[in-house]
DNA sequence: GTCTTTTTTCATCAGGTGGTGAAATGGACG
DNA sequence: CGTCCATTTCACCACCTGATGAAAAAAGAC
């Protein structure tokens, strides 16, 4: 869609070098994540993609192979990034408070990573949520990608809190596991409708609202299904 | 994907009738909305809707005009039966509860019509859910389908809600129902990914294990969120 | 039956799709 | 210089895309 700035190079027209070429890869990357993000992985060509990174189509070919193949890469790229970040936020609060840990501080830990790397990765990190939320929806292979590259986090999750509910049953936690993720994917994907919905009074794009709301959320409803179950 | 078969009709080959005409309008949109809920509205060629169909390309766009009104017309197809059951047991409930009504009643009056009418309608309204999930997530034009088709409904779930706890903040309720939202969505869509993730202890079509904890969760979300600012 | 209208099929179009193989480019190294 | 080699471009393919206009078939009116 927009122009196709060739990218600034240091010489005038087509001087490619190692460090170019792998230059080149992040930029073709960078718009596949953007356009994917936007229009889902069928609603985009891979000449658009070629064409927003100024790039010739088969030069994505040479370097990610078909076109699933550069999609796999873009959703990789920064899936290992955002598990290791994750891994790390509930470490720290598991030494931090070994013990005396609280649902909504186990929660807290587990979400707030991706509330602070969108609030401070730029645009390119905007759209990776975009899109993980699209594939979180996609019913044909969404599950299974989801599953594949985000399996581990959500595991380490459902173990901690069984820690600090040890009487809850694992049903419980799995099924409220997937509430918490559906608010947190959509909130992640700044759809804007919440935008239109409030009347302008809140904004998708606010995820200071977000934070001082999510996790009390959450760790309530974590609670009040552990309660019911409990009593029953 | 499937076998063609071109529907039982009376006669051999092609004998139309005013009858049979709306019967095959209703099939092409049965068709439609089973693929373009499973693959998005850009993964689904007009061919492969026809050939599922039994149907000629061209039939559709008799029809139907372009592929976008198709699409416009699957989704608009139960919309209105939609809005009118959530609607039904808003009031149903708002008359039985006068005067006493509970924030987890009220959500269950908003959430349940969806749950039973996906437990009873068959598997085309389980495309629709699904198709709808996917509509609620699309960056590009989602948000925009979402506020023109279901609005109204959210609109009165709020102020239902606002009469229920008159100190709620407005932007509490709307961020609240936002993360309501998601998760009703994702439980809606079914995706399977709570099998795996679980080992099979749980499965996503289990829309009584959802009923039985969702409604729950999202109110006590409700009220932590509302009980944290009131407390500010 | 004939005439009219709606529904369905057929043949086809212009343009776009993902993908490929061969050639060109330019740096690295001797 | 000449020779490698990774990178980038070019030209192209077979196939599919959404869509259309004209013909055919069937239904309905009389």
């Amino acid at each position: 869609m927009t122009a196709a700035k060739p990218r600034a190079r240091s010489g005038g027209r087509g001087r490619p070098s190692k460090a170019k070429g792998l230059d080149l890869k992040e930029t073709i990357l960078d718009s596949a994540e953007g356009l994917f993000a936007r229009h889902g992985f069928y609603g985009v060509t891979t000449r658009q993609v070629a064409t927003e990174a100024g790039v010739d189509t088969a030069l994505i070919h040479y370097y990610f192979g078909a076109k699933r193949e550069l999609f796999d890469a873009v959703f990789l790229r920064r899936a290992e990034i955002l598990n290791q970040a994750r891994l790390a936020s509930m470490d720290a609060y598991d030494k931090a408070h070994a013990g005396a840990m609280t649902v909504e501080g186990v929660i807290e830990s587990f979400i707030d990573p991706l509330l602070r790397i969108s609030q401070e990765g730029g645009q390119g990190w905007k759209s990776y949520f975009v899109l993980v939320a699209q594939v979180n929806n996609t019913p044909a292979w969404g599950g299974e990608t989801m599953t594949r590259f985000f399996d581990p986090v959500v595991h380490r999750l459902v173990e901690t809190l069984k820690l600090v509910r040890p009487e809850a049953d694992h049903r419980d936690l799995y099924w409220s596991y997937q509430f918490l993720t559906g608010s947190m994917m959509l909130a992640l994907s700044e759809t804007g409708r919440i935008d239109s919905l409030s009347k302008g009074v809140c904004h998708s794009s606010d995820l200071e609202a977000v934070r001082a709301r999510l996790f009390a959320y959450c760790a309530a409803g974590f609670e009040a299904v552990i309660a019911r179950a409990t009593v029953a």
